[in-house]
DNA sequence: GCCAACAACATACCACCGGTATGTGGAGGT
DNA sequence: ACCTCCACATACCGGTGGTATGTTGTTGGC
């Protein structure tokens, strides 16, 4: 049976995580300070160590705080009973809009390389939403809805080409607009390689 | 007459920025010191801050370094003799290739969007890399060698889609083989929008 | 040729932060 | 009722970015 004590910590662990995910997207990982994480969570440093190795093991459970979020949401649409076809723009738009996450986008996209090295972060990645866009355009090939192309080289180059345009789209001044023409230019680009024109 | 004091400062100031690229290309900005800078360029602490404003300001001369270099050698294919399409298509191979250059990765790609901030990052970037490439892409559409496409948006896209596999490429195992899928699927792509099939 | 002024550094010091070592109170088992 | 141990709190250290203050050599004016 599940102890109290057990509940209060998991709590205040999830607590120290969510402090660290609203700070880190705030100021950056270099720019806050574990105290700080600790106060927004009310508790001490003291705490913090006890749940966590350090700095770098916080980050990296804000890491797949927002990472499993929106692999929630892409898996969801992705495994729904819709073509594959419209399940990969369906997908490739829920995507666009996750980037669109201030924690997101800060957290997982810019700083994780950095902060948790490229390597790891590759890694880290084929679990998340990188293995999901992977897998979503492995199906669109095997289901002969678009030509023959090489699937790991080629999602590389989509998830780079969308994690820097949804950076694009959250600092214009009219998102909207730049949304819509990001999707148009992916869209076009699929048709272009689209099995049977 | 330029007197013999500047020149000495300037040559500090020099092997001051030598030795922040080399530091930053293998320990990343947290992980080096100012004063280990300082060090390598045979200096103390205090002759980096006459220089400079403080680390980031080191960092961002680190970077203009390692663009300049980059732009270089860009501008001189992209300005040459030969036809657009194949001005475009070497200038694609040498971004590919300085993309390789562990300074350029690193510091430019990876982390000037951390360390100056992404707003910061993208002016700068406008007048370097990036804004060759978007030049390029322009030329090739009025030169009509490809049918007109939001010019902003695209180049934003290929540029992501180039660093992310540039990366990638340099952390695979076999760059040689991978690098040469990269351009293909990129070709392949550019093939896809010409002008006139 | 001499001296004041200033540039180009060096030295000394501080505040802050990540990390560690140690203390403590209260819940849970017996 | 007592002991144990977990979940924290407290105290402290070393390193680092930044600043304030010397120091020395060059340079320009007379």
């Amino acid at each position: 049976m599940r102890s109290r004590r057990e509940d209060y910590s998991e709590s205040t662990r999830a607590a120290l995580v969510d402090s660290a995910v609203l700070l880190f997207t705030e100021r950056g990982y270099a720019g806050t300070s574990l105290e700080e994480i600790a106060r927004r969570a009310r508790v001490t440093k003291g705490a913090l160590y006890h749940h966590f190795a350090g700095k770098q093991a916080v980050f990296e459970a804000a890491f797949d705080a927002v990472e499993t979020e929106v692999k929630g949401r892409l898996e969801k649409i992705l495994s729904g009973p819709e073509k594959p076809w419209d399940r990969a723009l369906n997908g490739l738009r829920a995507f666009i809009s996750s980037c669109l996450d201030p924690a997101y986008q800060r957290i997982a996209i810019h700083e994780a390389p950095v902060v948790m090295g490229w390597q790891r972060w590759r890694e880290a990645e084929d679990r998340y939403s990188f293995g999901l866009i992977r897998s979503a355009l492995q199906d669109l090939i095997d289901a002969g809805e678009i030509v023959p192309v090489p699937v790991e080289v080629t999602s590389r180059l989509l998830f780079g080409a969308l994690s820097s345009a949804a950076t694009e789209i959250a600092g214009s001044p009219d998102p909207q607009e730049v949304g819509a023409q990001v999707e148009a230019v992916i869209v076009s680009l699929l048709h272009q390689v689209r099995a049977g024109n």
